[in-house]
DNA sequence: TATTGTTATACTCTATAACTATA
DNA sequence: TATAGTTATAGAGTATAACAATA
């Protein structure tokens, strides 16, 4: 159990993990305190953003996000009740129901988005321009290609 | 509301706010998915991740994970009654309890780690050791500085 | 009087299973 | 028969408020 027993991987691989879990654990806290001055879930936030410039099925919106299509009618159901979504029926599958932002949504997730980057500038002031582009890019490259 | 209007930040800190979230996101799903397998929500999982080098009283862990008290005084009921943890009084104040892993919850959480370390190592692979290091270096930056 | 922790209550998030309607 | 979505149900996570015990 010593950390300097022999390991599957090089010790610094483990050290990098703990960066990205952590840091990670700092995004989410800055976003779901975000979320909350704007009387939002972390989830719900999420919804709005992914919706911010596409309509979804609700199947698509599920997947996008990892949740059960009936936690997805849940999620919807408190949003369109708030008045930040709607649903229509598709027009070409009798069964499929599109989601969509009203005007409210879009300016809610405008006004989200805004917040998270200002919450988001003191930590990211501590790089320098460089390091920041740099940084940028070696988490491109960790979630993949970026877009081809 | 076009991408290229007048900002308060560069444009490219935006980018690098989309890079940090999205890459929180995807480390938050493989998180939640190791803390599945092994039977844990996420919370569950942090708040053993927490405990797995020393022992704390509730408000302690409660504030470590930003959370109230009474929301600690759940995840505790649910994590004793499986055999995870356990509470003592504390000795300095009648009023306080430490909470602190049971030989099981040690093994759980050592397997956790493990396992969220095999899970992100394809994703770190991604990246060279160079690189690694360099994204390590820049992250425990944005954190803060590091232990001094 | 202030602090530590628990309990009561309510709401959101989440999944599973059963169901309806459409393909 | 298979797919899209909803509803019913249950349990976990979360916060607020009220409470007991201790400092």
């Amino acid at each position: 159990m010593s950390p300097s027993s022999d390991r599957r991987c090089a010790p610094q691989a483990e050290d990098l993990v703990d960066a990205l879990v952590q840091t990670s654990f700092a995004i989410m806290a800055a976003l779901t305190r975000v979320a909350a001055e704007n009387d939002l879930s972390l989830t719900q936030l999420r919804v709005l953003a992914i919706l911010a410039d596409r309509r979804l099925r609700m199947t698509a919106l599920a997947d996008f996000l990892g949740l059960e299509k009936s936690t997805m009618s849940g999620l919807v159901d408190r949003a369109e009740k708030r008045g930040l979504m709607q649903r229509t029926p598709s027009v070409d599958d009798g069964r499929a129901v599109d989601a969509f932002l009203t005007s409210a949504g879009r300016e809610l997730v405008a006004k989200g988005r805004a917040d998270v980057a200002l919450s988001l500038t003191p930590l990211m002031e501590r790089l320098t321009s460089t390091e920041q582009r740099r940084l940028q890019d070696l988490l491109e490259r960790l979630l993949g290609e970026p877009a081809l």
